[in-house]
DNA sequence: CGCGCAATAT
DNA sequence: CATATTGCGC
């Protein structure tokens, strides 16, 4: 198991490289006290475990991570149990629960002692691998970057966990100088796990890869990827006129499928119908506010021109703007586009009724 | 198939 | 409760 962990590409420059189990036992195994050697080994068991808990809702995104945490406890545990087996003493009180303990159990256990290390996890050299947005797309990669980090907790996890990308040869491919846009805030539903596919499924039991998925994994939609959404809509002239798969392929963004922009659109519906005023609190205009991301001045300015401001309150808007800020800039429909808000105009006027 | 809606799950 | 997925009729 220890192999498993050195496997992967953690270089000995991760800021916690002493906690990766090899050395961590390593650590452990100069120490001559024993309780000493038992209290290190209980406390990198517990800071694995705090991790194990903070990327749990991620398990699924993250097999891989769950795996190695997993392994990596698991790996303590035995040493530990090992150590306790020689000692005669009992020291029974250094037993760890398995997964009843809290967070701030564990925490308040142990804080005291390495203060450090509880974050050494958070910290994550471990996957700062760079995590490379292979699309071109200027200043959006940043706004989902940033989403990601502030959504997923992870400052980012390359390494093992890249977001996605395919094999290759698709991505070649351009349409008008424009990339599909590839691994877009969309971790694959499907995780891929290249090179560190490390086969430690011992824990899963069954040799059987964990392919199953009875229930798909959750499209997360980022600011970046709704603002796609809001802009294809919108040039398909409205949500009411547009429809899911034209919305898919304008919106470029590849790994979406029709059922999750329909699933979408069907909420977004149900949110324009819902609060078209202005007068929504903060909270739930999280849908018409999403520009307020990367850069609110190219959101807002974009086309002079176009009647945007006044068009989007068909009757009941207000203040608010149902556009997720048109900034159809490099989009290849600039040509079409004078007439495409006429065509916009008419639709959003019959919404609202 | 694709769309819309409703049920269901997280 | 909000949001995403699945199921079902059209």
């Amino acid at each position: 198991m220890g192999e498993k962990l050195k496997e992967l590409n953690l270089d000995s420059d991760s800021i916690f490289v002493p906690k990766i189990i090899s050395d961590i036992l390593k650590e452990v195994s100069v120490i001559d006290d024993f309780s000493q050697k038992l209290s290190k080994l209980d406390f990198h068991v517990n800071a694995f475990e705090e991790e194990l808990k903070k990327i749990d809702a991620f398990k699924r995104e993250l097999p891989n991570c769950m795996h190695l945490l997993e392994d990596a406890i698991e790996k303590l545990k035995e040493e530990q149990l090992q150590l306790k087996g020689k000692e005669f003493r009992p020291v029974i009180e250094q037993f760890i629960p398995y997964k009843s303990d809290s967070d701030e159990n564990g925490r308040e256990k142990r804080s005291g002692d390495f203060s450090d290390k509880k974050n050494w996890m958070s910290s994550a050299q471990l996957w700062s691998t760079p995590v490379l947005y292979e699309n071109n797309f200027d200043s959006r990669n940043q706004d989902f970057g940033l989403h990601l980090k502030s959504v997923c907790n992870f400052g980012n996890r390359g390494g093992a966990f890249v977001p996605f990308k395919k094999p290759t040869g698709e991505e070649m491919k351009e349409t008008n100088g424009l990339v599909p846009v590839q691994g877009l805030s969309l971790s694959s539903p499907v995780c891929e796990m290249g090179s560190n596919d490390l086969s430690l499924k011992g824990k899963c039991g069954n040799g059987r890869v964990q392919q199953q998925q009875p229930r798909k994994q959750r499209r997360c939609w980022s600011p970046e990827l709704h603002k796609r959404f809001v802009n294809a809509l919108h040039q398909l002239g409205g949500a009411q006129a547009a429809t899911p798969k034209q919305i898919r392929e304008l919106m470029k963004v590849d790994g979406l499928t029709n059922d999750e922009v329909k699933s979408h659109l069907q909420k977004y519906r149900l949110h324009i119908q819902k609060l078209p005023s202005s007068s929504a609190g903060v909270s739930s205009s999280s849908w018409f506010t999403q520009e307020g991301y990367g850069d609110l001045s190219k959101a807002i300015v974009t086309h002079s021109g176009s009647p945007q401001g006044p068009l989007n309150h068909g009757g009941s808007t207000k203040g608010v703007s149902v556009n997720g800020g048109d900034s159809m800039e490099e989009d290849e429909d600039e040509k079409s586009e004078s007439h495409s808000w006429k065509c916009r105009l008419q639709k959003q006027v019959e919404e609202h009724v």
